[in-house]
DNA sequence: GTGAAAGCGCTAACAC
DNA sequence: GTGTTAGCGCTTTCAC
């Protein structure tokens, strides 16, 4: 925005209401040592006037600032894009702005855009992507959070990161061995298992609760299929397809998020294949829309609204001594795409 | 954020490098009038010492900011989640930081979070969600973005508003026409519309497409039954009920956007009426799940990434003497939810 | 090509 | 309770 003269100042107000531009600043700001009356009558003449105080001058001056960032991968996957209505509720209460930054899953672009977080001064800074399992991919990042946090910006993350700060932790572990406990209770046996990478930790967290589960069941977990693929429902339609080829003889999917499971979902449809009959399909997050498919989605559900409002809360609240740890329960939701498999 | 001593300024990267402030804050903002050695050297040592400039400072030494502002009425909404893909990757593009603002569809909120975007400086604000009817709810946030723009702001909007601003213009009524024809070419001509509020500029338009197509084909749309509810998911559902309960011979549902239209989806799978051969669905957007669900839907795609990146490149653009539009088409993609009635 | 210095609009001591 | 004023960290004339 250019430079204007037309943009009023707060000694305009002040010069209106006839008082100085200190009065006139704690009124606005609302600042004990002014009487009300005078206050009032400053902030009606603001109002009148459609003066709107100057965020930067404001920020520079007092040195904290009035918005927080929050960091996703994707705004449009529907995981983020639930923790971000989280994060956004939580700012409007607050009177907040909210940054979104999008990395793209990229961990380089990720160090770009806390960066910009950390150049704009925001108060605070929610990482809501997964972390990654290399902790030297996020080396970088993580010692560019700790100067922030040393300079007192407050930071929290969404998932198991390795940035020692206060995190909200789906439970990925139980959610796992739920869904899988709950294929292998219906019977499944011959099971392939559909997910993104694994340089992720919520995926390396999910695979290990599946993993407890097949070893709870006293059954070999080694010989599973696990398909790696773009964790999108286009990664779902590649590892269905491979599934299809390469596994042709198994009676359960299991996808572990709900994206995926949507795009196998599609490639069995194409293909004619019946769900549950023939297949049984499962995913893991429980976005809105798993309820309305068809065949609904058994899933995990996450609370990522409640995850969003959680990590925000976490972070804005003051600094302790140790990572505080907020776990957020994974629910197994049994749905119409389960069923015992063929006889 | 707190004010902290340990927070780099530019004084101690000219220091380090042995030069005045002056010559390294042109060094690091590329401005000329440095010699490139001496450049270069600066950046090294910013990059050394890990300096990243204070934004607050820098806008309101400038006078400029490097952010823009979006206003979406629900991030958790898809279309509004493809929107702000699109306007975050021209962001990133363009070295700009994005405020991303949630209305939940009240004008009251769209007005304050407007002043909030005002008061931050930022150089553009997009507005992305449906106008209303009334000029009357949005007044306020008229008069408030002319003065925003008086004072130097950019501002670009997309779809149809009383705001006087460059636009980027989904073809609504073209869209709303071509599934209306495709539903009635079909032979459909018992068909009821479930709709949001038509408040909204957005939902008048589908309608009046809707209502063209009857007229086209020498029908009567008067008596076709309108039935309002939310703009969502759960809004279709009760939509649905409502439909089936009042207008059991209809052999076609046509919602004007896609969430509605998936929330219709459950209810007839719940209710065992089959959707193509009993009832027809048909939606509008082309949300990305559209094409995965069962049976995948008859919409009308927007292309609402497109139209993002296009609403933040208006808005980044040298002012125009009057406003610009940009029309998105809107195009009929037949999927699987739609056949003609039953004999 | 480089440096000194005057602000940008506001807050927060500090005076009164 | 109110006013004066010194910065906040940076950009940008204006001198040299």
């Amino acid at each position: 925005m250019e430079r204007n003269r037309t943009t009023l100042r707060l000694q305009d107000v002040a010069t209106e209401a006839g008082v100085s531009i200190a009065t006139a600043s704690r009124s606005l700001s609302g600042a004990p040592g002014v009487s009300e009356a005078v206050a009032e009558r400053v902030r009606e003449v603001a109002r009148q006037m459609g003066y709107v105080a100057n965020v930067h001058a404001r920020s520079l001056a007092a040195g904290t600032s009035r918005s927080v960032g929050l960091v996703v991968h994707e705004i449009g996957d529907p995981y983020f894009a639930e923790i971000a209505t989280g994060v956004l509720r939580v700012g409007a209460r607050e009177g907040l702005t909210v940054q979104i930054c999008h990395t793209g899953r990229d961990s380089e672009r990720e160090l770009d855009q806390i960066r910009m977080l950390v150049a704009n001064r925001v108060g605070a800074i929610v990482v809501a992507g997964s972390g990654f399992v290399d902790p030297a991919l996020q080396a970088a990042a993580k010692s560019d959070l700790q100067a922030y946090r040393a300079a007192g910006g407050r930071v929290a993350v969404i998932g198991r990161h390795h940035l020692g700060v206060d995190a909200v932790l789906p439970d990925n572990v139980g959610g796992g061995r739920a869904v899988a406990e709950h294929l292998l209770d219906l019977g499944h046996r011959r099971m392939a298992i559909a997910t993104g990478s694994r340089q992720l930790t919520t995926i390396v967290d999910r695979l290990a609760g599946v993993a407890e589960a097949f070893a709870g069941a006293g059954l070999d977990f080694s010989g599973v299929p696990v398909v790696e693929a773009e964790f999108t429902r286009a990664g779902g339609k590649l590892a269905a397809e491979r599934i299809l080829a390469d596994h042709p003889e198994v009676t359960a999917v299991l996808a572990l998020n709900d994206d995926m499971a949507i795009g196998i979902l599609s490639v069995l449809r194409a293909r004619g294949i019946r769900v549950p009959e023939q297949v049984s399909v499962a995913g893991f997050d429980d976005v809105t829309v798993a309820q309305d498919l068809a065949p609904s989605l058994t899933t995990v559900r996450l609370p990522m609204v409640d995850m969003g409002e959680q990590a925000l809360e976490l972070a804005l609240r003051d600094p302790a001594v140790r990572p505080r740890r907020r776990v957020a329960g994974a629910d197994l939701v049994v749905r119409d795409s389960t069923a015992p498999p063929p006889a």
